[in-house]
RNA sequence: GGGCGUAUAGCUCAGUUGGCUAGAGCGCAGCUCUGAUAAAGCUGAGGUCCUUGGUUCGAAUCCAAGUACGCCCA
């Protein structure tokens, strides 16, 4: 007969954890379930890849439980899955973790790694990020692992001596995912879709890098600017200046246009013999107040906030004010308004239209101006000769003077509007953020330099260009790695046109997004329809090398599909590429032909955009170019999940837009599940510099992975988790122990008893109504789990298990059938061993069939329980087994129905002693109950153990309510609605019979609802009433001589098992007794309950003289008790 | 400026297709049990379900507008 192990109460689940994870190895459970349900009905889950650059966090956790959970959900159903992890290789996430290992600052760093030798240093660059991604993809391997994470692992060291391409997770550095995606880039080519484009964008001149929006938010500090008024005098209206306002004065070398906004109104300002166009509202505003950086502060409605200021630096004047200042004595005049719409298309002198850069046409440099060219940005005139005012209605007045001045060689917005209306752009900048030539004496200095802007301050004063000059502070972005100001940059880029986004847009309509509040299909529709053309390449050395060669004479482009079609192609450097991934620096010197003019081409030395790498893994992980039957199988995938804030833009995006122009037309996913972000136990963001961030180890140890994976799948997706040891201890309290506890209780009897699992079973219908009850209320619970796994919403589950544990199993069923399990099997007769029998067997089933309905989520301390349980014939672990179905035999909803009855009934019974303050220990007379059918059917069915519950000697079903109503105001709610009325209306709700009130009632003319009218239930003189909806209770509170001195019998008792406690007596042990007291009261309840007394405390010998054993002296009462007893042997 | 979402007890959050007096945990107050015992349980106080309007016999729930907050885009 197979016995169980002992179940310490005290239980360490992290250590448990540990041991299991070598028992799954041991026994090879994980090979043994794949090849269990190889064959079966295939379950497609599709990971997205985790950035293997440093170690998990419990963030990662949260997305990967889900994978597991609906993994694991899907084998017990006998699916066969494929288990294939993924690693984000590429990027500069990794590039900049390596640059700071080694201690390197700017790219130009990393080209002298091996100093003298580019190609080299970029290699030896290269193969360090590789190097820190299989580092990091190990670790987070044996993490996953630990937190119980079901996946096919490389394990060992030959594992990882593999070339990424050939382990078991898929790594997107592999030759087949790249490859992959250089066949997506042909096939986009193919339709005409890749461009060569140019877009001004935030550029650390330092780092020679460009910045992304994330980056820069990360940087923005409070500093000060020289900001300066600018004269742009106007073509054909002699002494007229437009009076623009810059606080980047190094731009104005590359105006190109001026922007006003069409709406507002203009002043013409005569000072001495000039005239200024300046807007009317900019006029007299007052500078220092709101307006500014954040364009939040429109209207009178939203209060003008202080802009920030820097202290010792002048506050600003209005421009009336320098106007008055500059006019002296003569003063100024205003001579006229206009719309800005009348001062459209008027043509201005610029500030710098001597430099070479002003005067080419299309633009400067040539470079850029063959891309114009091409694209028809603007048509061929030079930047000096297409000088004009244009509209922009995001000018406003509350900055500068309401005319913009554009360049859109210098940013993000002016590019924009340069393209918009045609103006030829005119780039200043190289790579360092120097001057290029072309820009006179600027060229060769830096825009970062103040002296430039001195520079430039000086020429506009002896072209009097000149204006005013101001000090400036404003918040302005700098770079996050090395603090330097960031200047705006066109740079040459590639880009795929989205003009078929409404092709993906179709595919996006098949999907599913859950969780559904959170509306994923708006929102990602949203973005495909808001999205501008995707910009794939990056100026860096780590990541997937653009298959895109140029002729290198005329500019021409080609894209290759793959390594093959590379290999036939190239005529240069295949030799040196041969043996290496296709990486940076060795395919940058793969030359190919143009087959056209017969030049060569090269590779532009960009990599790819490292979304582009998580996008095609729908086909590249699938063996969509090696084995399309296979593909065809699993995908689509049926399943993705991911932390939503982000990714519609990025995995989910790249991974839509990719498959849909390689695939069919189909999804590349069925079901998207989206989750939001981790937070601390505060809901405040974790982050190590606060000290509030938790080391997935560190959760791990001292949680256990199984209370953080019932943490993340407890919750509801949508919103943001509050994670930390708090939470952790709260549901380990709730649920773990309570199931803990019970399994312990369980298991500690059965040994004790020697319960056989083995024994004929009671039939179910021979079994009591606590029995059968909690069997039908598992049924329940059994269709809750596999509805909700089924609808990946594994929060209904947990609450439901929780429930299920808590309160119906723990808290009812185990402490109502304890006496059941207490009882001594010899003592019983035929009848008495069955219904303990019937106990242990329905305890027995309810537990090993939780253990299987949590496994997915809770794979440790199901596989615990299962393991000692194990149930004869079933499998050895856990997760070998099927997940439980619903036994409609099982089902009584009667039976459910009449115990929540019950259960109502004991806690109004309980509500109604507390409300006299009588103990549960003085035992009452009576209950009476009415109310509703059901709980009529629970006093006939369930009176014993309401009497048990409550101690009291009976309970009487009533035919109407016992309870009187008396209704009063809620004043708090009511007297504001009456007012004067107040005392009217109390006088006419003592009138009406509380009891049958319908709301709303009238009183007083004032319709008042239910809050308003507190309704209380009094019984009778002598009784204690609660009612509950229709339900009424009362308890006859009345404690006659007789129940009092069975009350002090009770007492008594306690004192009893207290000393027994104390004097350290086994469960077992008989004694021996003695009493002694001054008190008749007393006296005589010990008398008159003496064989109660001796039964309890297991007494089996009265003794006239204190004991040997142990003594002690309790207070029952207020009574003194002499207590003696002492263990009887034999 | 546009899109998406959120708003329920002091805190953190549930609340299925509209349905009777809106729930839980923690915290707080008062108790109980002492054979799951370094555990467990009961009772209570605490709510303008953001506001206003609408639909409905009936709204925390559906609709509209507004307010606040979050994310995304421009």
């Amino acid at each position: 007969m197979a016995r169980f192990e002992k179940v310490d109460t005290q239980v360490d689940f992290p250590a448990q954890e540990r041991e299991l994870l070598r028992w799954w190895d041991e026994r090879q459970i994980f090979a043994k379930l794949r090849m269990q349900n190889a064959g079966g009905k295939r379950w497609s889950f599709l990971d997205g890849p985790i950035t293997a650059n440093n170690p998990m966090g419990v963030h990662h956790a949260w997305g990967r439980t889900y994978k597991d959970i609906f993994n694991r959900f899907h084998a017990m159903l006998g699916h066969e899955l494929r288990y294939q992890n993924g690693f984000d290789c590429q990027g500069l996430w990794v590039e900049v973790e390596v640059e700071k290992e080694l201690g390197l600052k700017t790219k130009r760093d990393i080209e002298q790694l091996v100093p003298g030798d580019r190609t080299a240093s970029i290699a030896k660059f290269v193969q360090l990020c590789k190097d820190r991604v299989n580092k990091f993809a190990r670790v987070q391997t044996e993490q996953s692992i630990r937190l119980g994470y079901w996946m096919d692992w490389d394990r060992t060291d030959a594992d990882w001596a593999k070339d990424p391409g050939d382990r078991k997770s898929y790594f997107t550095m592999s030759a087949e995912n790249n490859d992959t995606i250089w066949t997506f880039l042909k096939k986009c080519h193919e339709r005409g879709l890749i461009y060569r484009g140019y877009d001004a964008m935030p550029w650390c001149g330092r780092c020679g890098v460009g910045i992304s929006e994330q980056e820069k938010a990360e940087g923005y500090k409070l500093i000060e600017h020289r900001a300066v008024f600018v004269k742009f005098p106007l073509m054909g209206r002699p002494g007229e200046n437009l009076l623009a306002w810059t606080t980047t004065p190094w731009t104005l070398t590359s105006n190109v246009g001026a922007a006003v906004n069409p709406e507002l109104t203009y002043l013409r300002v005569r000072l001495r013999d000039e005239v200024y166009y300046v807007a009317k509202d900019a006029f007299k505003f007052n500078r220092m107040e709101g307006g500014s950086d954040d364009a939040d502060s429109e209207g009178a409605t939203s209060a003008r906030k202080k802009r920030d200021w820097l202290e010792g630096v002048p506050h600003l004047k209005t421009i009336e004010q320098l106007f008055k200042e500059k006019a002296g004595k003569d003063g100024f005049a205003i001579e006229g308004e206009l719309k800005g719409q009348e001062m459209l298309g008027w043509a201005y002198a610029g500030p710098f239209d001597d430099f070479e850069a002003q005067q080419q046409p299309y633009g400067y440099p040539a470079e850029t101006a063959s891309v114009v060219r091409d694209r028809q940005w603007a048509p061929a005139v030079s930047a000096a000769s297409a000088h004009r005012v244009i509209p922009w209605t995001d000018v406003g007045s509350t900055e500068g003077t309401g005319i913009v001045h554009i360049a859109p060689g210098c940013g993000q917005e002016d590019f924009a509007l340069g393209k918009e209306h045609g103006l030829p752009p005119v780039a200043p900048l190289d790579e360092a953020g120097d001057f290029q030539p072309g820009f006179g004496n600027l060229s060769g200095r830096n825009a970062v330099d103040p002296t430039v802007a001195d520079a430039v301050f000086e020429r506009l004063k002896s072209t009097d260009r000149l204006f005013a000059i101001e000090r400036y502070v404003h918040k302005y972005p700098h770079c996050w790695r090395c603090k330097t100001e960031l200047l705006y940059r066109l740079v040459d880029e590639w880009f795929i046109d989205m003009r078929w986004r409404d092709e993906i847009a179709r595919v996006v309509e098949q999907v599913t997004f859950l969780p559904a509040s959170i509306n994923g299909k708006a929102r990602e529709l949203d973005w495909l329809r808001n999205m501008g053309d995707w910009m794939i390449s990056k100026k860096r050395y780590w990541g997937l090398a653009l298959p895109i060669w140029v002729d290198d004479v005329t500019g021409e482009f080609e894209v290759i599909g793959s390594r093959a079609e590379l290999a036939s192609r190239a005529v240069e450097g295949w030799p040196e590429m041969e043996g290496q991934s296709a990486h940076r620096p060795f395919v940058d010197g793969v030359k190919i032909r143009n087959p056209k003019t017969g030049n060569l081409m090269s590779r532009i030395t960009d990599v790819g955009n490292p979304w582009l790498d998580a996008g095609i893994v729908g086909f590249s992980t699938m063996k969509w170019n090696t084995d399309r039957e296979y593909w065809r199988q699993w995908y689509p995938a049926d399943f993705i999940t991911e932390s939503f804030p982000g990714q519609f833009r990025n995995w989910f995006y790249s991974l839509l837009a990719m498959s849909t122009m390689l695939g069919e037309g189909e999804a590349p996913f069925r079901v998207l599940l989206g989750h939001g972000l981790v937070r601390d136990e505060h809901g405040k963001e974790m982050h190590k510099s606060h000290g509030n961030s938790i080391p997935f180890e560190e959760a791990a140890d001292k949680m256990g992975a199984d209370v953080c994976r019932w943490l993340y799948a407890r919750h509801n997706p949508a919103s943001n988790l509050n994670f930390g040891y708090g939470p952790a201890d709260e549901v380990r309290a709730r649920f773990f122990l309570k199931l803990w506890n019970t399994y312990a209780f369980f298991v500690n009897y059965a040994r004790l008893d020697g319960f056989d699992v083995a024994a004929p079973t009671v039939p179910v219908a021979d079994r009591n109504d606590l029995d059968r009850w909690i069997l039908s209320d598992l049924q329940s619970l059994i269709s809750r789990c596999r509805e909700s796994l089924s609808a990946f919403d594994s929060m209904g589950l947990c609450l439901a298990v929780e429930s299920f544990v808590d309160d119906h199993l723990s808290n009812w069923y185990v402490r109502r059938s304890r006496k059941r399990f207490w009882a001594k099997t010899a003592e019983l007769d035929a009848k008495g061993r069955d219904e303990k029998l019937a106990a242990y067997q329905t305890l027995y089933h309810v537990l090993h069939t939780l253990a299987k309905l949590v496994a997915p989520i809770t794979p440790f301390l199901s596989e615990t329980i299962w393991q000692n349980l194990l149930p004869p014939g079933e499998p050895e672990s856990v997760h070998l087994t099927q997940y439980p179905e619903v036994d409609p035999s099982l089902v009584d909803e009667v039976l459910s129905e009449d115990v929540d009855s019950l259960l109502k009934l004991v806690t109004l019974g309980s509500a109604a002693r507390n409300a006299v303050k009588i103990k549960v220990r003085q035992p009452l007379a009576c209950l009476e109950v009415n109310g509703g059918d059901a709980e009529r059917r629970a006093v006939a069915r369930f009176a014993g153990q309401i009497m048990e519950e409550l101690n009291i000697k009976d309970v009487v079903w009533r035919d109407s309510p016992m309870l009187t109503a008396t209704a009063r105001l809620n004043k708090k709610s009511a007297a504001p609605k009456l007012g004067p009325n107040l005392k009217k209306a109390e006088a006419e709700l003592a009138g009406l019979d509380a009891s049958t009130i319908k709301f709303p009632v009238e009183l007083a003319g004032v319709p008042l609802d239910f809050a308003d009218v507190i309704i209380e239930y009094g019984a009778a003189q002598g009784w204690s009433g609660v009612a509950d909806r229709g339900t009424h209770v009362a308890l006859d509170v009345r404690i006659t001589d007789s129940l009092k001195s069975e009350g002090l019998a009770r007492e008594v008792i306690r004192h009893v098992q207290e000393a027994r406690k104390s004097g350290g007596l086994e469960l077992e042990d008989k004694i021996s007794l003695y009493f002694s007291t001054n008190s008749d009261v007393l006296s005589r309840s010990i008398a008159d309950h003496r064989e109660a007394i001796a039964g309890e405390v297991q007494a089996v010998r009265w003794s006239p003289v204190p004991e040997i054993g142990y003594q002690t002296t309790a207070k029952v009462e207020g009574h003194e008790l002499e207590i003696g007893l002492s263990k009887v042997t034999g």
